[in-house]
DNA sequence: CACCTTTTGGATCGCTCGATCCAATACTCG
DNA sequence: CGAGTATTGGATCGAGCGATCCAAAAGGTG
């Protein structure tokens, strides 16, 4: 072995992913890349196959530690329905973020910017749906057994209905409507559990 | 007065309206707009200050035809609920149509791809989603008026959980959800109702 | 300490981008 | 019918794109 590398690639893999989180793929230039790592292109196209290549593994990591929060949320202690709108919550305020310069979430962002036309990153887009949804369908299901919620719509259901819901609270808070409004719609949409 | 033009500028914005709802505003070059028009660079030029403002008209364009679909649904025999219902269900049918590769809702993508940076369309958008929540929230009122809808949710509230349903339907549909997922996701948004 | 492999910075590749310019064209109007 | 003007096609602009290449640098290994 030989010269041994001056940065470390999650850390980069980290930057990039804010590159393209707030701009998105298209608007993000290599150079961009190469300012937000503070890598030259060399080691950059050394280290990633190409631009697309490191963009799903900025993508990757965003799922993985947005999922990894979802999952912390989902094991604590609140009451189910709770938790759900607790989670809508987060989605507002991020949304609402006033440092957050509208970027949003790279996972829907993506699904609109990018998934129609790479059917790579649409089928890691699927896969993270998926597994969302199954951590969503676990806790309303135990929920539902342990009495705590009462409803008997199918769980699945209601698993898919809350991503979708986060999903519109995105667009809409994009859209320019405010806090409240979103509030409120977070709250009318929990009607179905 | 001079040589007049050989084409129509309605019809032009209206070529130019797909390309971008194809592709979305970054990835339409001014050559796929040249070839979706028909027309040279300069008849182009000539005719839209820019590319940016091209896009702005063909945004416009789309908004006028969407909310003219929109409002000779809401203005129907239908009592009130179903108007709502089949608002969604025509949702998933454009976005699970077979022919309809992909290209989703240039209103949803515009939020998404170019809202945040575009200071100018984000005012555009905002407008639009103005005149979608008051058409909403009249038939709304009036339908409880007529007795036509029981809950007592705040109309406006309701009206905002319609468009956050559809735009979260159709960032869903584009993270691969089928139909049926999506259908029985409408059903179950419309218990707020 | 010198060799050898890998990384690094930076010049450069061919291409396409959005936009402009100009000469040729074609139509209206006096 | 000729003068004048707006439109048209196409060449062209400088800039920036994603990607590649190469020589210089650097540190582990003998």
């Amino acid at each position: 072995m030989a010269r041994p590398r001056k940065f470390d690639e999650a850390r980069a893999v980290d930057a990039a992913m804010e590159a393209f989180w707030a701009a998105g793929y298209e608007a993000t230039s290599t150079q961009d890349l190469c300012d937000a790592t503070g890598l030259g292109r060399s080691s950059i196209y050394n280290t990633f196959k190409s631009k697309h290549d490191l963009f799903e593994r900025a993508l990757a990591r965003y799922m993985e530690r947005k999922n990894g929060e979802l999952a912390a949320l989902l094991e604590g202690e609140l009451p189910t329905r709770q938790k759900i709108r607790a989670l809508l919550q987060r989605v507002i305020d991020e949304e609402c973020a006033d440092d957050a310069d509208g970027r949003g979430c790279l996972v829907v962002n993506s699904c609109v910017e990018v998934a129609a036309h790479d059917p790579s990153v649409a089928a890691s887009l699927e896969r993270d749906y998926g597994v969302r949804l199954e951590a969503l369908r676990a806790v309303i299901e135990s929920g539902r057994r342990a009495g705590d919620l009462t409803g008997d719509r199918d769980a699945r259901t209601l698993a898919h209905l809350v991503i979708a819901t986060i999903g519109g609270l995105r667009v809409s808070a994009r859209a320019g409507v405010d806090r409240a409004a979103l509030e409120a719609v977070a709250d009318a949409a929990l009607a179905a559990f």
